[in-house]
DNA sequence: TCTGGGGTCCTAGGACCC
DNA sequence: TCTGGGGTCCTAGGACCC
């Protein structure tokens, strides 16, 4: 049966959720930024967008060219609850539900459209109840598959409902430009222009062939996509059989360090974050990857892999600081980032020695006090120097109990 | 006055084994 | 003594996404 896919995309979600929750910033070009002073705007809305504000830009660089920009500090719990409440609605539809991420979801309808009169009724409905019971605007765009959905969303937004069906694909893909493909980003863009290659239309009709020995599996992939082919399934939340490949964390420092002693305390705090969520996912990993950027902003990783997966923030921390001591640093450290890869599976088997059942209770009693109490309500000690005003959410964020393999 | 943080996937070179 | 090639694992880096 031929598939009906919806992709629901919040309008300048952060923003316009702000601008909701407080009427005096309605109709005005405002940012949501983080909270320390090196942070970046995480979405600005329309009104921002219209004067050149983009995502991605620092404060100063906002500021200059939108002078009566107005600067908001980011709340991730209002838009945890949207997102949370959202889910909620986009079940009443199907059971098929991907969250994809805190402002996008995929919603496969195939079988359940009938009931509420067709894919376009069901997108006025879902972007009608949404404006209704949050405020704010959503754009749907429908397709045969979740890259002609994304597409037609892109196409539309904002406040967009658009239905791509499968006969009208090639005619929207002929003159379309290669980036607006998902997946087709500046670099490749580039790449593609120096063989000619500008819209999905030449793309499509480029030989397989070329595209392989050009850009090798990824070639391949590209030229279905420019047909507007895709097979990947709407994935409902915890029907996901993909396993988590990796856990990190990482931060912008308040300022350059090039003393050991605060990087390490840094970087233990890192650890005591990524193995905290290890052991909430049930996971141990193998390779340990420290991250550091220089103030100049050139940026590196180095790795390692362990003789055996671990999720204690202590093995992990020694691992980071055997990493760390293999270097040399140039410049002062502007970000530090530690990763956990090669994941498995817990297996929940008993430590083989005394030493490490101890050690592992002591471990969850921590985990149990800081879940209760708040995170970080109880740490190492040594991690209580360095002080960080908390960022705002990232929009890859999924909320608790819809996040993958939980 | 500069440039966030969470991920996934792919490539390429070197080590090592058969 | 000198020659080969395939396969796998490991590490570093980059493109891309939200």
């Amino acid at each position: 049966m031929e598939r009906v896919i919806l992709l629901i995309d919040m309008d300048a979600f952060f923003a316009s959720v702000e601008q909701q929750s407080n009427p005096s910033l309605r109709g005005k070009p405002i940012a949501v930024v983080g909270a320390g002073k090196r942070t970046v705007v995480t979405t600005s809305s329309y009104e921002a967008r219209a004067r050149g504000v983009k995502t991605g830009m620092n404060l100063y660089e906002a500021k200059q060219v939108c002078p009566e920009l107005t600067v908001v500090v980011g709340n991730n719990h209002k838009y945890t609850y949207t997102c949370t409440k959202l889910r909620e609605l986009y079940l009443q539809y199907t059971p098929d539900v991907e969250i994809y991420s805190v402002d996008e979801a995929f919603l496969d309808v195939t079988t359940t459209e009938h009931l509420f009169g067709g894919p376009l009724q069901i997108g006025k409905m879902i972007k009608r109840e949404i404006k209704r019971r949050f405020g704010i605007n959503a754009t749907v765009g429908i397709g045969p598959n979740k890259l002609i959905a994304k597409l037609a969303a892109d196409l539309s937004k904002p406040d967009g409902l658009r239905w791509i069906k499968k006969q009208d694909v090639p005619h929207v893909l002929e003159n379309l430009p290669v980036e607006e493909l998902w997946g087709v980003g500046k670099r490749m863009a580039e790449h593609l222009g120096r063989l000619g290659i500008r819209t999905c239309g030449e793309l499509a009709r480029t030989p397989v062939g070329v595209l392989r020995s050009r850009f090798g599996i990824v070639g391949e992939h590209l030229k279905r996509m420019a047909q507007g082919l895709d097979d990947s399934p709407v994935v409902a939340d915890g029907e996901e059989t993909e396993d988590v490949k990796s856990i990190g964390h990482s931060m912008t420092l308040p300022e350059d360090v090039h003393r050991m002693p605060e990087i390490r305390a840094y970087l233990l705090l890192l650890c005591d974050r990524v193995s905290f969520r290890a052991r909430q996912y049930g996971y141990k990993g193998r390779t340990v990857t420290l991250i550091i950027r220089y103030r100049s902003f050139e940026t590196f990783s180095v790795r390692k892999k362990l003789d055996t997966p671990t999720d204690d923030s202590h093995r992990l921390f020694r691992a980071v600081c055997e990493l760390l001591d293999g270097l040399r640093l140039r410049e002062p450290v502007r970000l530090l980032g530690v990763s956990m890869g090669s994941l498995q599976r817990q297996s929940g088997q008993l430590a083989l020695f005394p030493e490490q059942d101890r050690r592992r209770r002591l471990l969850e009693t921590m985990d149990r006090i800081n879940l209760r109490h708040g995170l970080r309500s109880i740490v190492w000690a040594a991690t209580l120097e360095p002080k960080r005003q908390p960022g705002v959410i990232s929009p890859a964020w999924r909320p608790e109990g819809v996040h993958r393999s939980l």
